[in-house]
DNA sequence: CTGAAAGCGCTAACAG
DNA sequence: CTGTTAGCGCTTTCAG
C-alpha cells in the first residue's frame, strides 16, 4: 500500500507519473523524457520506464502536460457547408490528433461569407488561435488566407492545390489521381469519355481536370469540347451536367464526375434515361465520400485519406507554432497517397452498332 | 507596467485570470467563480468581471481549469460503421462540448464485433475513460451496456430507444416522430401507405413503427401486411424493400422509411420504374442525414438535432462522473425535440382511376 | 545521462 | 458574498 500523500484534495482515480517512476525507480523526469522520446535517457533505463508504464497501464494527463509545456495551444477548424461531405473524416483526423497532442479545438462554422465577412471572421480568430486548418472551400479564399498571414498565424490547408507560398498544404496529388481515374477507363475501352468538372475557382478541379486530359492525350484520344461540363460539386449541379452530357447525339460511354456527388447524380440520371449502370454507362466519382455507397451500383472512386490528412496537418501545426518564435517561417507541401478504390460503376463500353 | 513576477518559466502569451482579476479588483476565485457562474456574486462584482474579460478578451485555458478541477475527465465516443450517416453530426457536438469543458476525447471504432469481442474492448476502455457515449446502434448491445455498468463507467446513448435504466440516453420521441410523418402523408390524402422498418433489433425502429400505425389508427385507416417491409437501414435494403412495395397490385401512392438512405432508394427504384416522385410516390425519410439532400427530389424527413444530443450527452456524463462518488448513479432519460423538415418529395396522392 | 525544484493557470476547500 | 492557501500532473530550467 502506499503511503497516503499529504495531499487535501481529493486524488483522482488514475495513475500518474510519479507512481510510473516510483515502480521504474526513476524520476519522474526520467518518465516525462521517455514518454515524449525527447533528450537522451539510456537504453536500459527507457527500457525500465516502458515496462512500468505497460505495467501499470499509465496513460499521460494531457490537460497538465498541455498545461506545464505551455503548449496551450488553440487551433481552428473551420468549415463551410460545401466542404461537408469531408467534414466527418475531417473531425475524426483531428480528434485524434487532439487526444494524442492535447491541443484545443476551436470548431468554426462559416456560412458563405462574402470577402469582407471572411476578413472579419479571419481577424477575430487570429486573436484566439494559435493555429488554423483550412479545408475546401475556405483554402482557397484570398481574404481569409491572406487575413491569418498578416496576423501571423499558421495555416494549413487540406486537399487543395497549392494556393499560394504563404501556407502549408497537405494534399493528394490530384492531377494523378485525374489521371488515373481516366486511364482506369481508357484501360477498359472506353474512347468517348465524358468529364464533369468541378468548381473552376478552385485549384483541386483543374488539376483533376489536367490529369484527365493528359491521360486522353497520353492514349491519343481526342478531347471533344461537348463532352466536358461545369458543376459546383453539388447533387443538381450534377444532374444538369449529365443530362447535357446524356442528350448529345453521340454520348460518352463513360463519365468522370469531380466529385462522388455529381457521380451519383449522373447515375441517376442515366437510370432515368433507361441506360443501365455500368453496362451502357461507366461512372466513376473522386473522394469517397458516403455518397459513393449510397448508390446503386456503388462507385469507383478515388479514396483521399483524409482523416490522417487532418492528423498531419495538426503537427505541421504545432511544429509551425514552436517555431515562430525562431523567426524562421515553416511552410510544406505534404503530398499523400490517394488510392483507386474500385466498386461496380464501371464495365467495358458495349460495342458501337 | 506591471511588476515582473518572479517567474522562472517563460510566461505565455495568453492574457491569465490574474490579469482579469487585477483589472476588476477582485480576486482570481472570484473571476473563476463568474465564468463558471457558480456560488453567489453579488451583481455589481460579476458585471465589474464581466466588464473585464471582455476589455481583455480573455479566454479561460481550459486545460489548466480541467487540471485543477481534477476533471480531467476521458469520455469515449465509441462508433461503428452503419452510425456513420450521425457521425458528422456526433462529432460536431462532442467537439463543441469537448471544448467547452476540457474533457479529454477519446474516439474508438468498433468494426462489427462480436457480442464477446464487445465485452473485451469495452472491458479495456474502462480502465482508460470515465464515462461513455454511445450512439446507435451500439446503445442496443446488452453485452456492451453490461460490462459499462459492470465496470462502474456511466454510459450515455443516443438517439435510441431506451434500452436499460442502467444508463442514461439523450434521445428524439421516436414515437411522436414517427406518428407525424404518417400524418403528415394523412392530412395530404394519402391513405395507402407504406412503411420500410428499421432494424428490427433496434429499439427506436420500434418506436418509429408504432407511431406509423397509431396515426394510421387514428385516422381509421387499415395496415395492409403488404405495404410493410423490412430493412436494415441501408442504402440496398431499401432497394429491395421498395421493390417489393412497388411490384404489388395495388402499390401504395406514399412511403415512409425509417431513415434517409432507404428512403433514397426507394426514389431510386420508383425512377427506374417510370414513376414521378411526388407526383406517382411520395417518399418520406428519417434522420435528414446528408443523404436526405442527395437525391433529388430533395426528401421530407424527420430532424434530430445530433449535434447537440452529444453535447447533452457530455453534460450528463460529467454530472454523473461528479457523483459518482456520492455513491447515487445518476441516470437521466432526456428527450429532445425533433423537427419536421418538409422539402421536394410530398405531394397529394393523385385521383385513382 | 539523470534528478530537484519551481511553477504552468486554474479551482476545491476552508476560512472570513 | 469574497479571499487565502495549497496543489491538480506534468515539464522546464538548471545543477549534478
Amino acid at each position: 500500500m502506499n503511503k497516503p500523500k499529504k495531499s487535501i484534495r481529493r486524488k483522482s482515480s488514475g495513475v500518474t507519473i510519479d507512481e510510473v517512476a516510483a515502480l521504474a525507480g526513476v524520476s519522474p523526469m526520467t518518465v516525462s523524457r521517455v514518454i515524449n522520446n525527447q533528450g537522451k535517457v539510456r537504453d536500459a533505463t527507457r527500457e525500465r520506464v516502458m515496462h512500468a508504464v505497460r505495467e501499470l497501464d499509465y496513460t499521460p494527463n494531457l490537460a497538465a502536460s498541455s498545461l506545464a509545456a505551455a503548449q496551450h495551444t488553440r487551433i481552428a477548424l473551420i468549415y463551410t457547408n460545401p466542404s461537408g461531405a469531408y467534414l466527418r473524416e475531417l473531425l475524426l483526423g483531428v480528434l485524434r490528433a487532439a487526444s494524442r497532442t492535447a491541443v484545443q479545438l476551436v470548431v468554426d462554422y462559416w456560412d458563405e461569407l462574402d470577402a469582407e465577412a471572411e476578413r472579419k471572421a479571419a481577424r477575430g480568430l487570429c486573436k484566439r488561435v494559435d493555429g488554423v486548418i483550412l479545408p475546401p472551400p475556405l483554402c482557397e479564399s484570398r481574404a481569409a488566407v491572406a487575413e491569418f498571414v498578416k496576423g501571423g498565424v499558421p495555416v494549413v490547408a487540406i486537399a487543395s492545390g497549392r494556393l499560394s507560398d504563404e501556407i502549408s498544404c497537405v494534399r493528394i496529388d490530384d492531377f494523378r489521381a485525374g489521371k488515373e481515374l481516366a486511364e482506369h477507363l481508357i484501360q477498359r475501352g472506353h474512347a468517348r469519355i465524358g468529364f464533369i468538372r468541378g468548381r473552376t475557382d478552385l485549384n483541386a478541379s483543374a488539376r483533376r481536370y489536367d490529369g484527365f486530359l493528359a491521360a486522353l492525350h497520353e492514349a491519343g484520344l481526342e478531347v471533344a469540347d461537348e463532352l466536358v461540363q461545369d458543376g459546383d460539386y453539388t447533387y443538381r449541379a450534377g444532374l444538369a451536367a449529365a443530362e447535357k452530357l446524356l442528350e448529345h447525339g453521340d454520348p460518352p460511354t463513360a463519365i468522370i464526375a469531380s466529385n462522388d456527388d455529381m457521380a451519383a447524380a449522373a447515375i441517376s440520371v442515366a437510370h432515368r434515361r433507361g441506360l443501365d449502370v455500368p453496362r451502357d454507362l461507366s461512372v466513376v466519382g473522386f473522394d469517397d465520400t458516403s455518397a459513393a455507397t449510397t448508390v446503386w451500383p456503388e462507385l469507383t472512386t478515388i479514396h483521399q485519406p483524409i482523416a490522417s490528412m487532418a492528423d498531419t496537418a495538426i503537427d505541421i501545426l504545432l511544429r509551425s507554432i514552436k517555431r515562430r518564435s525562431d523567426s524562421a517561417r515553416v511552410l510544406m507541401d505534404h503530398v499523400v497517397p490517394h488510392g483507386l478504390v474500385t466498386r461496380d460503376s464501371v464495365a467495358a463500353p458495349l460495342k458501337r452498332k
